[in-house]
DNA sequence: TCTTAACTTCATGATTTTGTGAAGTAAGTG
DNA sequence: CACTTACTTCACAAAATCATGAAGTTAAGA
């Protein structure tokens, strides 16, 4: 035990966590092996992998890794990078990750606007129903309207963080 | 046509639209039956059903209300009423729904701090993969103190449009 | 007490989702 | 111009999820 460094990772515990919080968020609705592939590439201490190396850490066939890199990527949770004069692709996580999934998840929601403003025609605008929903368009163009200033507060206590952490910005 | 009277409303149309925002929500992770329950409830005038009212209207089983109802009230969506004298359950969606609903999720991400902190444990935590978790709550940190403040915010805005709308708060 | 209505639970079948292996495409390398 | 590596696509099988009908439970009402 002792003879251990104490730098040395516990690769077994890691894959476990890998598991766990990619639990959680598929308990959130995200596919399971993005989850998966997303939490690993937040265990790199670079942020950045090729699909090999997932396939590999993880255990999974090359599929899996492609199905899942085509999820993050086009939810925008993570880039494909290729380097000039090489076939391999590395996938890496936004500096300022979480700034970037919640303006995603907002400009999601945002879209249903229109399904929501139909139903409220539907039931009478002046309907208890239909001023539900005429209240729900409110609660989401709050939040639309809201949601940039409070993600802004965060890069803000985020930079103090890091200036804190002797990370430079 | 002009047969119709006006307030009579399109109940096939409004099926379909129950279909098409209890799909939004699917695809947000939730379950389908779930979605389509509360989305049929948010369409009723006394936001008031009884399991047998949603099993008709929705041309599905009882044993699928079932669960969908046990779903929602553990999500703390809906709230089960019963009459004293009766053994027919209503359930209900709250007044300010959307309070609740974003109040309950702040507070299920609240439980995968333990999971996040054993991460960073696992990754050493001034290692770069170590500190991008360390961030990450900080980040759950911040929502979970900043979130009341908003939510307070939308219910002046809310009390405020009940005012313009004439319900009298 | 017996009947009936309201709801739940459970086993089952159907559908959907997920991950795989195999085949295919593309792009560096010798 | 072949060879190899990196990745993607596709058909299929395994697994998970979903909704159902049937049986069970509880409680009101006759």
């Amino acid at each position: 035990m002792s003879e251990v460094q104490e730098t040395q990772r516990d690769q077994a515990a890691i894959l476990r966590f890998i598991e766990r919080y990619a639990g959680h968020l598929a308990d959130a609705g995200m596919q399971r092996m993005a989850a998966r592939v997303f939490v690993a590439l937040l265990c790199q201490d670079s942020g950045r992998m090729t699909a090999t190396d997932m396939a590999e850490s993880l255990q999974v066939s090359p599929a899996a890794i492609s199905g899942a890199v085509r999820y993050l990527t086009q939810a925008n949770m993570v880039e494909r990078e290729r380097e000039p004069g090489s076939r391999r692709d590395y996938y890496v996580v936004k500096d300022d990750l979480w700034y970037d999934v919640i303006t995603r998840r907002e400009q999601l929601i945002h879209r249903w606007e229109s399904t929501m403003r139909e139903g409220m025609d539907l039931l009478g605008e002046n309907t208890p129903a239909g001023m539900r929903w005429k209240e729900t368009l409110e609660f989401y163009a709050f939040l639309h309207e809201r949601l940039p200033d409070v993600m802004l507060e965060w890069r803000e206590r985020r930079a103090e963080l890091h200036r804190k952490w002797g990370l430079g910005d």
